[in-house]
This record gives structure tokens, sequence and C-alpha cells, in this order.
DNA sequence: GAGTGGTCTAGACCACCAA
DNA sequence: TGGTGGTCTAGACCACTCA
């Protein structure tokens, strides 16, 4: 009964990719912390070293997992100082590197609207935290943010819980609610400020701003947040690399 | 005479690594040629066949290499269909995928300005190509380029052969000059739309636009194109993604 | 069926880290 | 010194392609 596209085989090794992400989907082993050896996973899966070496070769490939050669596997964490700006393309132009700082607009809870909850694979009208911010570079206001993220997988966000944190948000995520983002999609497009934005922003009216429309994703693949940022990119650009 | 902070220690599969980017620097496999067995290759250069093997996984990873099972291992190329669209971000927001047309507006010979030597590696007033075109998506005029490349690396580059070339751009680049864009950097910015630009993109003047700036590399990094791009972006979006 | 890349194993040894 | 990941090898076998 195989159709002619049914993969109809799948290595090894890919299975173990399936269990490890089991395991981190269940908690197992939570961002930061380091895995079982390689010899270990390898007796509990009932396969080689080779075998269990290139699962964990394609999940830190991925970022998932981060190798340190004579110490261990880590789950990769947003807290990490050497992550925790992984997610954030705006740079300086002229090269200096330089962490914003987040002024807390509001957090109110809401009702996803079809576009959002589409996004976030929920039913319409399912119950949503809406976060808005303000990040700033050296007291130059650059990027308004509203993020959206499904209340039931961030039971208790609340704005206090937000402002008492010291790190980044995704920092946050992971401390509070388990949650790791691993990858996101961003569309990005440049549009006229609106008066609101204009205002936090510092900008006249209709001045271009970049549109940022991001969702990230947790392991698995699970949507679990979508957020659009307006950002001023004077003397700031968004940085990318292709291959 | 080891000082602590040198590597002290290459590993073989990495020299391997630079042994087939040279030949492929020196042009003796081409875009698209199909490159030696692992087999082949383990005898060439006295290793075992795994330590080839890693060698080319990571050349594949980077997209250098393209690994196609019972087939062979070939030198990706931009004249591929798969690969045709690989820096091409700018998408349109239904999702349908769609390739441009282009409207070839001019190529000059300039001098580079400082900038420009810069970002290329070469030295101020050397001499360069400048290709200025119009990018449509179903008869809308969305991406002007302004695109500059050392005219000692692309020499007796003129009109009307890029005129008569049926592919894309840097397609044309590896047919005619052996070169092949392997990696590029953007730099993204929202900006005004100048009274030409807005011309060419029918827009009104000081309509936003998204400016994309990119440099472009060839094997062993080799800088060897600087292009600018403006972007009229309603009903298309750049992106992108990352982990 | 011959040739290619892909998977899996087992074992030896090396580099790095911490106690 | 022991444990971790990193490298390298050799060999068996599988999946895919094409003649």
């Amino acid at each position: 009964m195989n159709t002619p596209t049914s993969p109809s085989f799948r290595p090894l090794y890919d299975q173990i990719k399936i269990l490890i992400t089991q395991s981190l989907i269940a908690g197992e082993w939570r961002p930061g912390d380091a895995i079982p050896s390689e010899i270990d996973l390898a007796a509990r899966f009932k396969v080689s070293q080779g075998t269990v070496r290139k699962a964990i070769d394609e999940l830190a490939a991925e970022n998932i997992l981060i190798r340190r050669q004579g110490k261990g596997t880590f789950v990769a964490s947003h807290s990490q100082e050497r992550s925790s700006t992984r997610f954030l393309r705006i740079a300086r132009d002229d090269g200096i590197t330089e962490y914003p700082s987040s002024r807390l607009l509001s957090v109110t809870r809401e009702r996803a609207p079809e576009h959002t909850a589409k996004l976030l694979d929920l039913r319409t009208g399912a119950s949503i935290f809406c976060i808005k911010r303000l990040l700033s570079f050296e007291g130059m206001p650059r990027i308004f943010d509203e993020i959206h993220v499904p209340a039931s997988t961030f039971k208790g966000l609340d704005e206090a819980m937000i402002r008492n944190f010291p790190g980044s948000l995704y920092s946050f995520f992971e401390t509070h609610f388990g949650i790791a983002m691993i990858r996101a999609e961003e569309h990005i497009k440049a549009v006229p400020a609106g008066p609101a934005e204009a205002d936090l922003l510092q900008v006249a009216p209709q001045s271009p701003l970049l549109r940022v429309d991001r969702v990230a994703f947790t392991y698995g693949d699970r949507p679990v947040e979508w957020r659009r940022g307006l950002c001023h990119t004077e003397r700031f650009s968004y940085v990318t690399e292709m291959s």
C-alpha cells in the first residue's frame, strides 16, 4: 500500500531526533540544561554512538542544542549571553553592538481576530495576551512592538512579572513558562508612520518605517508568538545573511 | 611558538574543504558540473571516504555543493531551477510564486567611490561596472536595482551580453565569467522615495520604500558585487527566516 | 548490474574541561 | 584522571539512478 510519494524509509538518526525533540517538548530537559552524554543516549535508544551523534549534529545545526567540547551537550537558551540577541536583527549602522532598553507600555488580554488566530493555530476568538513595548538604543526610541501570544500557553502572565524580569522577553518566556523559541519567520515591508507610532518613535507622521511581522515557533514547529514591530531605521538597519 | 589563542589544530576534513574550495576557485569544476565521487576524492587526498564525506557535508550545508543520491555531487549553480530564486527574497503577500521580469536600464563603466571600493575590497577609483535595472511582477514595477561589480573580475561585460542572456543575472555571471555567488549580507532600511525612483516605481515621491543593500561573495569569501535595491512593498514583502 | 550517495556500526585515538 | 565531545578509519549494507 505504499504510494510512490510516501517516504517509506526513515533513517534511525531521524527517529532519534524525534525522540529527543519529544523529551524537549515534555520538559525532560529545560533550556540551559545538559542533556545526557552521547554514550548514555546511545544506550538508552539502543543505537550506536555515531547515530546519536548525527541526530545531535542536526539539532545543533538548527540551534536547538549546543555542543561544548569537554563539557557536554546543552539545550539552547535565550538566557545565555551568546544567544540573547539571536532574534534581534536590528543593528547600528556604525557597527557598535548595543543591547536596547525596553519600556513596557501595556499588557492586555484580548480575543484573537481571525488573522492572528490563523497564524497561531488557534480558534478565532481564543484568548491571547497582547504586549506592547518600546525598544530604545542609547535613549533613541527605535522599535515599537506589539506581541501576541496564546493565553492558554502563557497562563498567568501579567505586567508585573514582565516588569520585574531582568532579561529579554524570550528569556522570560523560557524561565516562567518553559517555552523556548527556536525558529521564526519574518515578513518585512516599508510603511508610513501612523500618528500613534510617529509619536512613540519621535518621527513625523508618514515617515517611512520598517514593519517587521514575525511568527515564532517552539519545539515541534508549534507557533506560539505573532508580533509586529515598527522600526525607525535612521542610523539603524535590519541585518540578514543568505546562502 | 604557539600562542595560546592560535588554533594549533586543524581537522583533516577542514583541510579537505579548503582543497575542494581551491579547486572551485581555480575553475577545475564549474557551476553545474559533477565533482568526482567520494571514493575518488578519498583516493586523491589519501584519506578515508568518511573524512571526504564530512567535508562535502559542510560544503553542502553552505549551499556550495549539492548532493544527489544515486547521481553524484554537483557544484551549486544559479542556473538550476531549484536555486534560481535563492537570493530573491521579495515575494507576493498572497503566497503565489512568481518570477519577475527584468528591464535593463543601463550599463556604465565608472570609478569606484571610496564606500563602494571598501565593500568590494578594491582601491578607490578602481574601474567598476554599474548595472541599473527594473524588476516587475505581473507588469507591476517593484524593484529598482543598482548593481556594482569590479571591471577586473568581469572583463568585457557589456549591455548586449546581458540583454541577450535568458536567465537571471547571477546565472549570467556564472555562464560568462565563471563567478558563482555563494553568500550575501544584506542591510535593510525604510526610506522615502526620491523623484527618480518614484517615477520608475510609479509611486508618489516620499512614499516609503524598502532599501536593500547587499554585498555578495564568491568562493573563498571574496566580495564581488555590491548592490542597492529600492523596493515598493505594496502587496509584496521581504521574507526571511531565522533560527 | 554498476556506480553513486546515505546509513549504521565498532573501535581507536585526540582535544578539551573540571575536579 | 576520568568524562565529554571531536576526529578518523574501515567495513557492511541500503536507497537511488541510469543504462
